[in-house]
RNA sequence: AGCCUGGUGGUGUAAUGGUAGCACAGAGGUUUUUGGUACCUUCAGUCGGGGUUCGAGUCCCUGCCGGGCUGCCA
């Protein structure tokens, strides 16, 4: 362990392990596990559980292994499992040689189930799922044994083989264990282990015609790994009794499992489920759409993997409920990027500046920081010229009090360039501002002047005879309201939905070095926001600047109010 | 209803019987060639009631409120 560890606050499943590893259980030894399904693709919920069991395993000198949970092929996918690897290698956590499958141990399990049948633990089930359910009870009432249940060992044998051989329909026999019908905890009351299931498996084909369920798959996978501490979400509460049951009666090692609560943002969902359908029904653009809470929809929206563990750092780990504000979220974005993203000149919606006592024809190169916070990057040089663009928003005819952009009579600086004073405003027909007339101080060059007199308002610009135009998206948050599931009877998360959640610019223009960057490299259009080049739109050769999060903003909060 | 689980500022999360702290958000300010950043200041909390104790967020009792569980999903 490191030294400040003793210094912050230990999480209580960190307290837990320390403890272990104090009194040498498991020798000492810690190994964890990080188990996603193949069903869908990788959340920032899910990075919160990435971010726990490898940060655990590598705090206290231990593994961390990669587990796909494939137990079920009717929702699992090739494209899943490929996608949830590249995930968690970008967020930077490396599973070495163990990248392991659930479906690795299909025959040990089936073993496991053969010897529970033996010990007179489990039997082959004949009841449908209709009648299943009636036997279990409900949630005040004890259910009742299966008619079943008291085959004999041969004849559950038997059936099972028959199962595994694919000679009866899915649907009508299941091999349960035989637990206890009046437990509390309907998880116990012979849950089902292994059910029929005539489906071609991504790893194993179609080898297997039975296939082990979660309860029977999971604890057992831990246990043939070796872990120590099997970290899951509270929902997993209530089959922990289970996962001890089968661990203790199959007589193997026996991992600790400590549930969690789960991560919650507002103003989106953290389920697969759902966003499944938001995909499926074209709500947004694929998985990987930049709204997404999905990693690979942050990662295109521009997000960074050290904000994300930042984010996961911060928002803490215990067993109450919670929900994060996505302020959070945006402020380890910011933070992150503020220090690594290069500034670059841009204007959403340009209003053309002609600088009247500039030299016709003349265009000069102007000296660009490329990073305040980061000085050793240098600077680049900027085309100027005497017809220029800022953004419309910067121009005000009856400027407020304490307006500090451009106006009539008032000297503003062109960030690496000039000061210049607007004297005249011209319009069309139609009353619209069309161009502005400005002159400048020549010997404001690059910023400053030798009276340093004070210029309050600094605004960023680009030149007509070099900037470019791309397309440019600014997102908003997914659904309009904090919590999506809380609707109007009859109704869904779906009526939640944010229909401006995507704003598209086409008219907007960026100094040309933007040209340069690469999908997924971070920049700054100063005063806007942050932004990257969208890689979907790049592979189409389209130049399309996806806005990662806006800058903070002062002014438009105060005039808000 | 039964079982499980949890309640600390707006949101999260610490304090393990001994000064209720930190972060984000909010408010105000200083600096600034981004109304950004940085820095400073500030607002605000132990679910209620009883008990044990010199001392309770912490232990006990009780009430209230939230979440989870009735897939052959994970």
């Amino acid at each position: 362990m490191e030294e400040n560890d003793s210094e912050k606050p230990q999480d209580f499943i960190r307290a837990h392990i320390s403890e272990d590893v104090a009194n040498q259980k498991n020798d000492g030894r810690v190994h964890t596990r990080f188990p996603p399904e193949p069903n869908g693709y990788l959340h920032l919920g899910h990075a919160k559980s990435i971010c726990l069991n490898f940060g655990i395993a590598k705090e206290f000198n231990g593994l961390c292994n990669l587990r796909l949970d494939d137990t079920n092929p009717s929702a699992e996918k090739v494209e899943y499992a490929k996608a949830i690897q590249k995930d968690v290698k970008w967020l930077g956590f490396d599973w070495e040689e163990r990248l392991f499958h659930a479906s690795d141990y299909f025959d040990q399990l089936h073993q496991w189930a053969v010897q529970l049948i033996k010990d007179n633990k489990a039997f082959v089930c004949d009841l449908n799922f209709e009648e299943m359910r009636a036997h279990r009870g409900n949630l005040t009432d004890a259910g009742k044994n299966s008619p079943f249940r008291d085959r004999s060992v041969e004849e559950n044998l038997d059936l099972f083989a028959k199962m595994k051989a694919g000679e009866f329909d899915e649907g009508t026999k299941t091999l349960r264990a035989k637990i206890d019908m009046s437990s509390p905890n309907l998880n116990l009351r012979d849950p089902v282990i292994y059910r029929i299931l005539h489906q071609e498996h991504p790893e194993t084909g179609d080898q297997w015609k039975i296939y082990p369920s979660y309860d029977f798959a999971h604890g057992q996978s831990d246990s043939l790994e070796g872990i120590t501490h099997s970290l899951c979400t509270l929902e997993f509460e209530h089959h922990r009794p289970l996962y001890d049951w089968f661990c203790e009666n199959l007589k193997i090692h026996h991992p600790q499992q400590i549930e969690f609560a789960r991560l919650n943002l507002n103003y989106t969902v953290m389920s697969k489920r759902k966003m499944l359908r938001l995909v499926e029904e074209g709500h947004v653009d694929g998985w990987n759409d930049p709204r997404m809470p999905t990693l690979s929809g942050m990662r295109r929206r521009g997000f960074t993997p050290a904000s994300i563990l930042s984010f996961c750092e911060r928002v803490g780990l215990a067993k109450r409920e919670n929900i994060i504000e996505m302020e959070l979220l945006e402020f380890c974005l910011r933070e992150d990027l503020n220090k690594c993203a290069q500034r670059r000149l841009g204007v959403l919606d340009p209003l053309k500046v002609t600088i009247a006592n500039y030299p016709d024809g003349q265009v000069e190169e102007l000296d660009a920081v490329n990073n305040p916070e980061e000085p050793e990057t240098g600077t680049r040089k900027v085309s100027f010229s005497k017809t220029i663009f800022i953004d419309r928003n910067d121009f005000m005819e009856d400027p407020p009090k304490k307006y500090f952009r451009m106006a009539i009579g008032k000297e503003v600086r062109l960030k690496y360039a000039y000061y210049v004073t607007c004297l005249e405003v011209i319009k069309n027909d139609q009353g619209e501002i069309t161009e502005l007339i400005c002159e400048y101080d020549p010997e404001s060059r690059g910023g400053g002047t030798p009276d340093a007199r004070k210029v309050k308002g600094t605004i960023q610009w680009v030149d007509s005879t070099t900037a470019v135009n791309p397309e440019i998206r600014l997102y908003e948050r997914l659904f309009k309201v904090p919590n999506p599931d809380e609707v109007e009877e009859g109704k869904d998360y779906i009526s939640n939905l944010n229909s401006d959640s995507l704003t598209s610019i086409s008219n907007a223009l960026v100094e040309a070095s933007i040209q340069e960057m690469k999908a997924g490299e971070a920049f700054q259009l100063e005063r806007i926001g942050y932004f990257t080049i969208d890689s979907k739109a790049q592979e189409d050769g389209n130049l399309v600047l996806n806005r990662s999060v806006a800058m903070r903003d002062s002014w438009a909060k105060k005039q808000g109010k």
